[in-house]
DNA sequence: CTATACATGTAACTAGTTACATGATTTA
DNA sequence: TAAATCATGTAACTAGTTACATGTATAG
């Protein structure tokens, strides 16, 4: 299970808050692994009570008290012990391919509407994860292989290193996740308008 | 969700069985949206209760009985609904790059003996695909839009039509998704060996 | 004066996983 | 004779979702 793995790393790097936890996770790993506030603090709490986190509440005035987790030694002990078993392998669960498969048994117009939908949405999470691209390993610009042009370009190779690496890494797997459903979008609407037209 | 709209949509092209149900959702749809025999079982009694499903048992000499599950006239009207209606963009969840994200909080090598598994496992499964698709639709072999060469070519229009035309989109999906997470696994791969060696 | 940020939590629910039980028939 | 196939199920558990509750401070 990742979620408290990915909450461990979080915390190996700084200590913090549930909030402050699922501030971040709705932006950076959260892409890789979402959780809710709610499952987050679900998750602090049995850290806590496995020793793999420690834990100091913090009084404030006008704001709530605040219990900032950090990660024992223990718990960087299970972070390093995890890290090196093997995982599992990404599984895909995807509705909207269900209902493709289904596609006969429900109505064309409709659903080219959802799979427009799911492409504008696909598609701007693509470009949000280039601007993250640009914008934070702007060393990388212009080097990364993408889905165009020879394969083997030079990447973040040397240019990166330790945790920038790591995490350009990741995000390199959403620029090509993405870029691969956005195209695979516009081949099903494609075919399935085409199929449409040819049914009349 | 979407599985019991999968499982709808498997009893509205044939009737059958739970134990049937999951043996095809172990080579088709279930790639796409895994599940496992329990939970078809206990999505079937669900769907009975809820009328959605029609029920007939069957005595059987030797083997034990069985339950032949039929889709209700209120089934094919929810599954037409359910395509109808907006649905839940793919989620992503990967322990991989959760684990790529904290790398530096682990043993660099056995990462990467990890990460070569995954490879592999991906890579099986591409050729999996790839021998479903040069099998079962034939008539599209070479004109599918792939990763190399130029965007823009035929694909399966206007040769496949009504469910196989689906069922092939659906292949598509798996293609293009293995594809990019093989290539992913091969930079990753190359930027943390380099990475290695250079911290050396 | 309304919405958002901060901060944590309980409760109830749905979905997914894992282990176990039963028992005949066919295949290696 | 051991394993796989057929066929269904209970039980216990883990993970993920949704709704609700509380209450101050600040920004628009």
């Amino acid at each position: 299970m990742a979620l408290e793995h990915a909450i461990m790393i979080s915390l190996a790097e700084r200590p913090g808050t549930g909030y402050e936890l699922g501030r971040q996770f709705a932006t950076s790993l959260g892409h890789f692994w979402p959780a809710t506030r709610q499952q987050i603090y679900r998750t602090l709490a049995r850290l806590h009570d496995d020793g793999l986190v420690t834990c100091r509440d913090v009084a404030q005035d006008g704001r709530p008290d605040k219990k900032i987790y950090t990660l024992s030694p223990a718990g960087r002990t299970a972070l390093h012990t995890w890290i090196s078993d093997p995982s599992e392998l990404m599984k895909i669960r995807d509705d909207l391919s269900v209902k493709i498969r289904g596609a006969e048994h429900g109505d064309l117009d409709d659903l080219l509407v959802d799979i427009g939908r799911h492409r504008d949405a696909h598609e701007e999470r693509l470009r949000l994860y280039r601007s993250y691209e640009r914008t934070q390993y702007p060393e990388v610009a212009g080097t990364t292989p993408g889905t165009e042009g020879p394969e083997e370009t030079e990447g973040s190779m040397g240019v990166l290193t330790g945790r920038r690496l790591h995490q350009h890494l990741v995000l390199r797997l959403g620029i090509r996740l993405e870029d691969s459903f956005v195209d695979w979008c516009t081949e099903v609407r494609d075919a399935l308008t085409h199929d449409h037209r040819e049914g009349q």
